[in-house]
DNA sequence: CATGATAATGTCAGCGTCTGACAAACGTCA
DNA sequence: TGACGTTTGTCAGACGCTGACATTATCATG
């Protein structure tokens, strides 16, 4: 392969004629590459709709996008991966969420900003959220997926941002773990309700109003005072 | 496309259903049946230790046990379930050290006596725990499973527990989720020190230690009152 | 003990996910 | 244009897992 060797020494320095535009990923290359990407996802998406996850298999899905079954595993591991191909933008959103906080924000508050974004989120995509959410509450291996994947990546962002704001190392001390811990299945709640409210409903004061019991906690596990 | 869709990428069962253990029997029937899955789980954990889980094929186990790989299917619905194939156990312990709790026991003291049932397990069966933590910790396919099998089974054990415990329905109420999701985190956390510790040193206070910060979790997020 | 019912296992064929290897098509850049 | 790197297609195959049917073993009864 090429052995990035460095450009024939003798060879003028070629003054580069055109200054170095912008260039993004905008070249035509990416722009196919993301463009059977997408076909994927929505070849995907409309098939699991009408059919069920476990009914449309990944050779259905390629002939629907017009590409071949092993480019589809080239652009997405699993046909889960495929199912939550568009998970990737939520997470950066929650990060920059999480980054933009101001340290000496209360915990709970940026839990709170925490479920706002997801909910956000949501909101936006609601047709392919309820999708997931669906296919999740039906086939197994869609919900193991959500949780053990999906899930377990969100928790890990807040695991990183609430450790921070303690100044704690998550490795060491366990709260960091635990209140993402507790986030997390506050989020499950709320999301459930949103979902078995097909999506309407005021999903972030639900979802805020569950977190809000994460602060009861104590108050619960010494009752009787 | 779709409003009429579900929920959303999170959804799990739901706090409810939890299925049933298995019984004893003393027929020469059943207990060729239980010798032969006996084998099977001997033969999955012996081979596992040595080549690996992805590198151990199902019909490696089936033929180690003398069975047909038809057979090994018939006793456990996936090759992760045959890992974790004695885990009914530790559920049923469970189950029975929550109902055993006196009723107006604290929460917080009846999280601990979870923990305590769940690290004597572990102390009794080391080698197995050890050896499904290890491969969890290596192969994606089995910390998945870890994740949305085995723990989400004992999550629901205690969110039903605690409910119970609070008297309400944990449908309606987050509070027995969130309180079991961090108790869920709490358990990863010691498991992972006693993982790393390879089953030395006391898992019990490990775990309790870790579960007691469950408790300064409104104190953290109320900071400078 | 013979006999029929029932449960466990074996055998076989096949589907579906996913992967490696190699070749062809395409875009990029000098 | 031509060399190069990237994306895709094609092919073959491993592996998990399942349905269908035959075979064997156990059990309950007369």
């Amino acid at each position: 392969m090429a052995e990035s060797a460095t450009p024939d020494p003798i060879a003028d320095p070629a003054p580069d004629p055109r200054p170095r535009l912008p260039q993004l990923d905008v070249s035509r290359r990416s722009r196919k590459k993301s463009k059977t990407r997408n076909d994927l996802l929505e070849a995907g998406a409309r098939l699991f709709e009408t059919d069920g996850f476990d009914e449309t298999t990944t050779a259905d899905i390629a002939e629907a996008a017009d590409v071949s079954q092993r480019t589809l595993f080239r652009h997405f591991e699993t046909k889960e991966a495929l199912l939550y191909g568009d998970m990737e933008e939520l997470q950066l959103e929650l990060r920059e969420t999480l980054a933009a906080r101001p340290a000496d924000e209360p915990i709970l508050d940026l839990l709170q900003e925490v479920m706002r974004s997801l909910a956000d989120n949501f909101e936006r995509n609601r047709a392919r959220r309820l999708l997931q959410a669906r296919l999740a509450a039906t086939y197994h291996s869609v919900s193991a997926y959500s949780r053990a994947v999906v899930q377990a990546n969100w928790e890990r962002e807040i695991i990183v941002a609430v450790a921070d704001r303690l100044g704690v190392d998550p490795l060491d001390d366990p709260r960091p773990e635990i209140i993402a811990g507790a986030t997390m299945s506050a989020i499950r709640f709320a999301t459930r309700r949103w979902t078995a409210g097909r999506g309407q409903g005021d999903y972030v004061d639900l979802i805020v109003e569950a977190l809000g019991a994460v602060g009861d906690l104590a108050g619960l596990e010494r009752p009787a005072a």
